[in-house]
DNA sequence: CAGTTAATTAACTATTAGGTTAAACGTACT
DNA sequence: AGTACGTTTAACCTAATAGTTAATTAACTG
């Protein structure tokens, strides 16, 4: 795998295991055992889940007793958002073109209208 | 690797070698050794990872005579912009509370001007 | 038809990822 | 001190990645 920062994150987000522990975490903090209940696999399983988001800086753990209190952190993610600014266009071009396409239809439909209307 | 589609448009992110072709092909339409060029890495090795693009549905090809020229497709690119709105309140919320905080700060000198005054 | 150019496939190697079970660690409870 | 709880580490397995070189396919060119 690379190194890179965007590499280390995208990789880490590409598991649905991972992304789902995401999505619990951002419902707020939540322990090893918690994370890993959902899911039909062992805890080491889940506790390197959670060392690979932890290494792309996606998961930060605190301690508290026995316990190892895992929280989200985003800056990953709005990295990954700032990555993807470079290519908005091309999605949002698509629907410029689709908007046009649909312009076009209608000024079509107003000309027959008109036509219809002489 | 995961088989969803998004895993595997994340797991096709992931590699800078990847992210630098779909960089190339946003200017514009490219051949393989086109492609290639800028890499210190043999053609078969562009050729798997032009195929890994393909798979996510990040790159479609067409042929043209000896040449099959790619080009970038946008939708699954949308599709992790699309997945990342969840997460975008805790980048924008962190601002919030820099916008809060300044804002207090501010009521803060209201207060002090206003005992000044009086 | 022979040769050249563009790209892929085949066969191989080394490394990493994602999972397992069993053992160890660290803290709290009695 | 001993036990229970939460979590990590160790050792291992299998499959997939990322690269290599050599051979192959496919289309154009003279």
């Amino acid at each position: 795998m690379s190194t890179d920062q965007l590499s280390v994150t995208f990789a880490a987000l590409a598991d649905p295991t991972r992304r789902a522990i995401l999505a619990h975490l951002a419902q707020g903090e939540a322990s090893v055992t918690e994370l890993a209940q959902p899911f039909a696999m062992s805890l080491p399983a889940i506790s390197k889940h959670l060392k690979v988001l932890e290494r792309a800086g996606l998961v930060t753990r605190s301690r508290e007793a026995q316990w190892r209190p895992c929280r989200l952190a985003a800056e990953p993610l709005k990295d990954v958002d700032h990555w993807l600014t470079q290519y908005r266009q091309f999605w949002e071009q698509s629907l410029d073109r689709l908007d046009d396409y649909l312009q076009e239809l209608q000024a079509e439909e107003k000309k027959k209208g008109r036509k219809h209307k002489t």
